[in-house]
DNA sequence: GTCTATACTTCGATAGAC
DNA sequence: GTCTATCGAAGTATAGAC
């Protein structure tokens, strides 16, 4: 299985051009638009580069996920420091780009092994992240955080906002709006310090 | 665009083979995996008998989605009519199965609208019927419809059990035991009629 | 209704010259 | 680091015989 193919230094401009061009596809035209010829269309370069910065398109896949969630997850800690992390938790999983790149993530994972595999570690770091923010949270405002764990708290906003996006992008939003007003009003009440 | 070529009755025995074998494809590899080719082998028919009942192989796809939901769609309305329709709907929601089905058509969706179109109908279809019979259930047993309203609670319950089937399938499960532990007491609590 | 045969496109991947 | 050239496999789709 070893290959005497040549591979390109890691970081060349070229291959972050690739990279960039894949994450494009795979958000605007899904999974299966991320092949070698139309990621080097997109960038601009020529199909052969492909086969020379990665060893298969699956290695070019994953590191587009490792490059996606890393940038996600510094988001993610720089929101945790704000005055209001728990507002600014559910404002960052509602983003909609990203959401829209994880639901194609997801049911790449549903047959990939590689690529279950790496999005099940990242799925729990940012799982235990975010519920380790929201535990201290709670503990600050003396929240019975037994009836409510946090990692509760966190699956559920997750799922929301996971489920609004990807539906919204289907055009039905049924519901949603008045979960988000629960969600709103939740946080509002842990959030406010004074009373 | 409009061609010449032959098309096969819908009602032939080999025509739901295909329809089947497309399902069971969808679900166990990924839409990638709905070729022609691949959903012949796996009915034990020829490709070309895919092309003599399809049109496209998106025709296909739609009639997959259709079976699907109007199948899923007789099952909820039996579970609506049980003794305890809110834990029903519940687990219902919670078939992993279907949940895996749901991810890869909702990715599809993203980017063929002839999908999304399809899907944005039978998704708030299934969310009307829901919210109806959960609106019942909560002025049934008096219960404050004006702060959590029943599209609110079936959005919420729905995404959960959607996320718990997507991430469960990744080996990531951090959170949603205790997540549906709550919703298991909510249930019990407005499902007990005594006391 | 099912088959053979075929056309054309795109896929992932490699070898080797420049 | 980038290019030309090339492979074999698999993709959608069609024409026409049986």
């Amino acid at each position: 299985m070893s290959t005497t193919r040549r591979l390109g230094s890691k970081t060349a401009k070229n291959r972050e051009k690739l990279i960039k061009a894949a994450e494009e596809l795979m958000r605007n035209e899904g999974y299966a638009a991320v092949t070698a010829r139309k990621v080097a269309t997109q960038a601009g370069l020529k199909v052969q580069l492909v086969y020379y910065y990665f060893e298969t398109m699956d290695d070019l896949i994953i590191e587009v996920i490792r490059q996606h969630s890393s940038a996600r997850m510094k988001a993610f800690i720089k929101a945790l420091a704000s005055p209001n992390p728990l507002r600014a938790l559910w404002e960052m999983n509602r983003n909609k780009t990203s959401a829209l790149f994880t639901t194609e993530v997801l049911a790449m994972g549903n047959h990939k092994e590689s690529i279950r595999n790496e999005l099940a570690g990242i799925c729990d770091d940012f799982r235990i992240l975010q519920a380790e923010a929201v535990g201290q949270l709670l503990e600050e405002r003396g929240i019975n955080t037994h009836r409510y764990p946090p990692t509760a708290i966190v699956a559920t906003i997750s799922a929301l906002s996971r489920a609004m996006a990807q539906d919204g992008s289907l055009g039905a939003s049924s519901g949603y709006a008045e979960a988000a007003t629960i969600i709103d009003c939740l946080i509002d009440e842990l959030s406010d310090t004074e009373t």
